[in-house]
DNA sequence: ATCGAATAATGAATTAATATCATTTTTTTT
DNA sequence: AAAAAAAATGATATTAATTCATTATTCGAT
């Protein structure tokens, strides 16, 4: 009846990894013929080949690269199925993994990840960024169990829960023209260098509520990677940036960079962070949820 | 290395169908004590029990509620997969799973399967209404195929293309006040008993998007489940309706009904066919939604 | 061109895993 | 108390998977 079967996702995938049947058995501790046999007997019995035998080498087939693909999603679930199962063997320990889309939402974590660390020691925490589905086809397909998003998306199977509160202000240098203003209008930095996450422009915030509706663009815009450099070149002159408040007043300081609201009312923002819902009761899950809120009450706000 | 397997996932869902090892073994075409020593080694390698042995029957653990939620997504992407494999072998025959989450998409549905199954004979379509974790869910686990919405959700590795344009409209009887009436206001159906589909009032769009804004409710609300008794409902003066105005000019008729429009300008909807990225070139798919958009092009559009 | 190294395929033998059979234990029903 | 139902257990049998030894290709270097 069965047919597919762990094994061959395992071989599939291990080849695709190293280049041949050979190294995949060294790696898998088996050897070649018996890698050999195991997908020929499912070549025969699904009536398709997996690779293009060409010489001495293998190329995936259409099915195969298929299957490829389904080893990929489907492999990751059996590992992560298995730990988990041990965890309910071994109580507090656990394994959660994170996921975030946002880069102000990483500089949150690295606060509430400390304290998160002392309650729940035995709790494995990962932090992954790239998702080729993005945050919700990670947390959907379990590559994850937590997101950290902007974007929250409320449908069935889903919590999110907003946990963090701050107005997006622009930076601007201890020379800057502006660096007094009460707030900007777009025009005022039609001029301007912006620097930024490297994001689409339409997943900017100045850009979406900020400037695109005014029809303004900045003069340059500029991508870079990390905060540092980004308030570095801002404290020099170099151009102006967009970040939460309460990181220009924590990290800007010995930079010394101001805050400047944008437009009369500011960009207000939250972060949100998302589970699934059949993991609610998880105990080391909602651990992290709780002290995210709590963290929230005590400190969290814009201010 | 690897412990869990297809087989330990097939028994626990099967147990948990058929209610005890023995009817479940018989399903399986396997003796009762090959499942006992299967399971039971996989308890002692994981160091968890699957079942609390009552006597002589058996309640799931909590590893084992996880273990049958792991086994409940993951067995039908091992048979859907072999399936798929077998497709490859076999041609142009494939498997269609679509999902709805409206009821328009419905009726709109069933125009476009009738030439499809013409053009692909050999194509096996399934329709599926209810989804644990929303239709969104269901297409990143892999659960469906193809979403018929009315929501898309332009997300990475997910594409959507509208397909069907329509306008919502009020349906009344043929003696109603309103008959003849250019368009409605929402206060005047603030006597009327409503008649919807039965689904929360935040997914109907003359709530959302004509009496909320307005801060009306309808004197009763009465959901029904069958367009036909919608319309005859609505026909014998028992309430007015809301439904797509196509949909009262081909079905109406025969009732005696008439679509007036929903404010002064009418309330406009679209129809949207999702799918994954990564599905894009299976033929049959690909297909499916070409005829859509063709559709769309010689009859479609709000008339 | 030829040799040698690398790699996959093949077939037989071996080993290991799995399933069955026969039986016991426990619990529930009558 | 006996019978029936169900799971567990242990030994045996069966089946499947793995290895070993070998062959067949192919690719690269000389």
């Amino acid at each position: 009846m069965a047919i597919l079967e762990r094994i061959h996702l395992t071989i599939i995938r291990a080849v695709d990894q190293h280049g041949s049947l050979t190294a995949a058995a060294d790696h898998l501790n088996l050897t070649q013929p018996a890698l050999s046999h195991c997908i020929r007997k499912l070549e025969d019995q699904l009536g398709v080949s997996v690779w293009h035998r060409e010489g001495r080498n293998l190329r995936l087939t259409q099915a195969g690269e298929w299957l490829l693909a389904v080893a990929n999603r489907l492999l990751p679930q059996f590992t992560h199925a298995e730990e988990r199962l041990q965890q309910f063997a071994q109580g507090e320990r656990g394994h959660l993994r994170i996921g975030m889309e946002c880069h102000p939402c990483y500089q949150w974590l690295l606060k509430i990840v400390a304290p998160y660390f002392d309650a729940w020691p035995k709790v494995d925490v990962d932090v992954r960024q790239k998702f080729q589905f993005g945050g919700i086809g990670a947390l959907f397909g379990h590559e994850i169990d937590m997101l950290v998003t902007p974007d929250p998306l409320f449908k069935t199977g889903l919590c999110f829960e907003p946990v963090f509160d701050y107005e997006q202000v622009l930076v601007v240098g201890p020379q800057h023209r502006l660096r007094c203003a009460e707030f900007v209008e777009p025009q005022q930095i039609a001029d301007e260098t912006l620097i930024t996450y490297p994001v689409p422009t339409d997943r900017l915030d100045i850009y979406s509520q900020f400037l695109i509706p005014a029809g303004i663009s900045p003069r340059h815009h500029k991508p870079i990677e990390t905060t540092d450099i980004m308030l570095q070149m801002v404290a020099h002159g170099r151009g102006v940036a967009a970040l939460p408040r309460w990181m220009v007043e924590e990290y800007g300081a010995k930079f010394g960079v101001s805050p400047v609201r944008l437009g009369r009312d500011g960009i207000a923002k939250q972060i949100f962070l998302g589970y699934r819902e059949a993991d609610a009761d998880i105990d080391y899950l909602r651990a992290f949820v709780d002290l995210a809120r709590a963290y929230r009450v005590s400190e969290g706000q814009a201010r």
